[in-house]
DNA sequence: GATGAATGAGAATTCATTCAT
DNA sequence: AATGAATGAATTCTCATTCAT
């Protein structure tokens, strides 16, 4: 009954190749985390050293919270030298913040994005419950979710932003959602307007599920969410 | 933008009289957190001195995590010398995983305890919520499951024990709990049985949210639990 | 041409023998410095080692200034390990300002003490000189006032705590023997009351030559200093 | 109870124009220092970057001392690159040896002028006084003296140096003015001449005070110094 | 059993120095 | 020549763990 703590020694650096799985890049494009090609210009290798450092503390700061994680560790991850990561960021915790608000932003990105696409209230939900659980619950973002859960006791900055940037936004529009399936005779009880986070629980238990359980007893998410949205709007559905 | 890490100098000890507040008291009896009673007799003592430290650390892990928890302060909190510690735990993570058990047999009573007062399964599945929300989403016993959703990745032993002993059998329970239903005809949807998870997961999203956003955006997580239940029970009562 | 910065790598740890100077003890007891005889009691321990410490940092900081010093070098110095300081002082500068203070009561107490003796003040006088030259400038506590002049600049509130406990109270003490002195005839310029420091200035010069360059050029300060007290009094002396 | 490190960020490059005081320049012509008129050959734009590294230095290892200094801050105040302090020093400590050198020449400049303009040797050493508070102790050329003081111990090349080039000339140039005080019978004790020290001394206690105390107990050193002449000459001047 | 002083490995951070552009 | 990004050795400080009293 040990804490994982495993201290990655050796860990590929950026010219031992990179061996990070694809699921890694967060909110960086992959061109950039591969550190294959290099740029010409300054800037743009700054960047890219930059987008290197936030990907190596992502996967350090998931894995192991955010005190237990070493710069050491982070810099070794990321093919830089220790003091690199002081030209980007004042110390461990202002990369810590910026690194999970800049993993924020495609979630941000997708959220609002989905809606869009049009039919029934119905239908936008369940793309909405595929696309979460392809794209998060079961993806290196989902750990973003389970680390500001994990740490945002800790952080109240962080948790009011990703209150201010994600949740009240994404409550906001389901309960837009919502409303309009509730206007067009989709869903029955109007005061799931008030509850917009009934709809998303089993969303978020999925997400905690697969991080804690999901190698013991994984869950078919999907399957879970379609149940629960019978629940909401009336079992038409035989799948 | 700053990581709470308000040192707790100067906590009351024990010599100086105990002012935690009662919600403290998670799986420990009150007669032993007090330590004002002192028992004459050595094995009680120790067991005394036990509980408080236990005591002690799940305040300080729940406040700081695993790794930021200084056992220091955990020592001034219970009122005894750093050296008492190991006396009663060979390491910080002895202390941790005892404490996280320790913490979690009084839910797994709970848990357990619940359907027996009887009724309509709509009834038990009501007090239920309602004593979950006074019992756990509001008070320090919430902490202890936030506490594992937290560490849990990083204890994979932790999150083995807490599927185990809480998870797997509060699932089971609440299983039986659908399939009555279903069998009574108070539930119509069968598949809910497969996915217990579904009538869990709005009291959890009300843990992570009292944790996260109480302080800033308080939700009332009975009304919220009671529309979620007319979802699958059909919305007989409007309360 | 090279600063001086050679590592002390293994200097004599206590249990070693201690193998500092005699001149080292500054405001410490011998007996505790030494470190030989160990006291039974707890107390006892505790307060030779935080002696120890000073001392320690006292030659530490002396031979290298303040930003210079390694506290790795004064534990070894002092035998203890590195974490003891911090059990003692809050942090470096901590640690140097109390060392500061520690060393400079023994400079107070001498100079109240000196007066006290008797004779005409141009007795008293030249007994302060050589006491002067004898116990501070060619010993380890001109260090200290070297030390003092060398980074009172970086430390305003130790160039503060300095005037307010040596300077102004020397000055006074001085400033009432010139009264002294003028009244009983022996000192002609009644202004010398009004700068006290025309009297101290050749103690000092002779503190800074024998630190900076002692060793190549010596300068007989007892010689010195007796002449220019016939300056102050009269020359009827001729030594 | 602070360090004085007030780390001097966004301090006036060359470029946003300079605005160091006129003390500022100790040593170096005042349009080397200023930068503004750009010399149209290679040689002349580096040695202006020489000396505009020289006096940035100055600055901050007088504030800072030695070891404190941080050559990022020399390079910002000094409006170049860092790595261009190392196309013209060799390391840290060069710039420092050869800054103090550069600025110790006005000083010898000073000293080797003063006794040509005549008079009896009250009135050249009066001048002297006047001109060594006015241009030494209270301006930024004292600094270089307690420069020197300061880390004189920590470099004994420098103190040689020191020695050498201002101390023992210094005090060569003294004892023959007080040869000549004595030879014209202004000056009666005919050992002076042995410990110019003496008719120096206060002067550099003036020196020390400024620096250190300057700011709560000011120091009327033209006084003090006039006293101490007329000690020395006997006190036909009451001024 | 209790204690808490002492330890020293370990982690964050700084900064002199280098070097590709 | 000049730049300033990158490096990594060095240093301060922390804290889990031990052990003499």
């Amino acid at each position: 009954m040990r804490a994982v703590k495993s201290k990655p020694r050796k860990i590929a650096t950026a010219k031992s190749g990179n061996t990070r799985p694809a699921a890694n890049k967060v909110g960086v494009t992959s061109t950039q985390t591969g550190r294959t090609a290099r740029p010409s210009n300054r800037a743009a290798r700054a960047a890219q050293r930059r987008a290197a450092i936030i990907a190596a503390g992502l996967d350090e700061f998931t894995a192991r919270g955010f005190a237990a994680t070493r710069l050491d560790d982070v810099a070794r991850r990321a093919g830089v030298a220790k003091g690199t990561i002081y030209l980007h960021f004042k110390d461990k915790e202002a990369l810590f913040q910026e690194l999970v608000r800049t993993a924020l932003v495609p979630l941000i990105v997708n959220l609002t994005a989905l809606p869009a696409a049009g039919g029934s209230i119905r239908e936008i939900l369940e793309r909405f419950a595929e696309a979460f659980v392809r794209d998060v619950a079961e993806t290196r973002r989902g750990d973003i979710v389970r680390l500001i859960m994990a740490e945002g006791a800790r952080f109240p900055s962080l948790a009011d932003f990703y209150f201010r940037e994600v949740v009240s936004r994404g409550l906001e529009g389901m309960r837009k959602l919502i409303e309009g399936g509730i206007a067009r005779g989709e869903i029955r009880d109007a005061r799931l307007a008030d509850f917009p986070q009934i709809v998303v629980a089993p969303a978020l238990v999925a997400v905690m599920w697969q991080g804690l359980f999901g190698r013991h007893a994984p869950l078919d998410a999907v399957a879970m969410l379609r149940i629960h949205l019978d629940l909401i709007f009336g079992e038409r559905r035989v799948s």
